[in-house]
DNA sequence: AACGATACGGAGCCGTGTTCCGTTTAGCAA
DNA sequence: TTGCTAAACGGAACACGGCTCCGTATCGTT
């Protein structure tokens, strides 16, 4: 699990400064922020930017690889600390549209049909299918919730949910998230 | 409520050129289809394309007036064909659904933020949006959901679920759905 | 037939993603 | 220190899609 550093120093100095470009200009425009703008911003020129990062999805899995980690290992730790395991999937789905919310756009750019995007999908969901599906096995264990949805679903329906939510305040996806997951459990579904 | 016909007889047989062309490509590559194949499917210049729908948006609503005007109208006659208002409600959701994930692209594109598409946004909701109204307060006063989600809420979330059905087998929308309507049911929620 | 109003076509502009290559520079060795 | 080379840089240039603008063609009327 190396980290595959650039060998020169402005090399690495260029991929720290850019990183940090391109969050304030995620935060101040967006993650669709033009190229551009995040290349000025760092003062470097457009060559850079995409040596470092061939993709904008490879960037923005660079910016958020922290946090997405964080909320991959609160899984776990929720399990652990919750006596019902459907809490803890509640909880920890909090977390992630949380994340996903405060990131303008960012849930927008999730979709897998959306161009160029398909590794930053992939990034996102070999990181957190895993932890899911630990949380709704256990779940499910505990005749908490139906066995009816795969992981892979729920989080891509979550994802989905949170699209739009920054940029409108009528659209409260948080809510709509808890409908869904309350949705999950045993008792109901008739037709 | 009067159609505006274009007064020259070119310029209606255009229009209708242009519709039937859209509609073709749409279900060929998606609503997000340039511009340009649309004009040269329909053999007339993008003036042409742009003086009769000046934006993509109009030649949307105008391509699919019919089915969601169809949508919308079923919505009552649902209400009275079942004994439950909540199974009505499932089921006129269920139209909505199918008629999304049956147009490539579409609802990726029914998001309020995305640029330039307001007035399509605005167009689905003003439809549907009365109609979902109806359903969701029938079924309230049926006592059968909680009264916690707002129509809008309720439309956009099941839009949203619907982002990305096609082009992905592992992602099934219509379950989804189903579960979030699930969860408007009464027993459910409780943390 | 002639003429004005209406509509048409498509070249061209703009903004954005992406590539390519001439120039600069870090790091090393003499 | 100086010289050299590979690594890295910068930004001009290209591709592509949305949208506009205006000279030209057409309709319909007199």
């Amino acid at each position: 699990m190396g980290e595959h550093k650039p060998k020169r120093a402005d090399a690495r100095r260029n991929e720290k400064t850019l990183l940090d470009a391109a969050a304030a200009v995620f935060v101040a425009s967006g993650v669709d922020a033009p190229v551009r703008d995040i290349a000025a911003k760092a003062g470097v020129g457009m060559g850079t930017i995409y040596r470092h990062f061939p993709t904008r999805a490879d960037l923005i899995i660079a910016v958020y690889r922290h946090q997405v980690c964080a909320c991959a290992e609160a899984g776990p730790a929720l399990l652990a600390a919750n006596e019902s395991p459907h809490t803890a999937l509640a909880r920890w789905i909090d977390l992630f549209v949380d994340f996903l919310v405060t990131k303008h756009g960012l849930a927008g750019v999730l979709q897998s049909d959306n161009a160029g995007f398909e590794s930053l999908h992939a990034y996102f969901l070999e990181q957190l299918v895993p932890v899911c599906t630990e949380l709704l096995d256990a779940a499910i264990a505990a005749g908490e919730i139906r066995a009816e949805v795969r992981p892979l679903e729920l989080m891509r329906g979550v994802g989905n949910l949170c699209i739009g939510a920054d940029s409108d305040p009528r659209y409260d996806a948080r809510r709509l998230v808890r409908i869904l997951i309350a949705g999950l459990r045993c008792e109901t579904m008739d037709a």
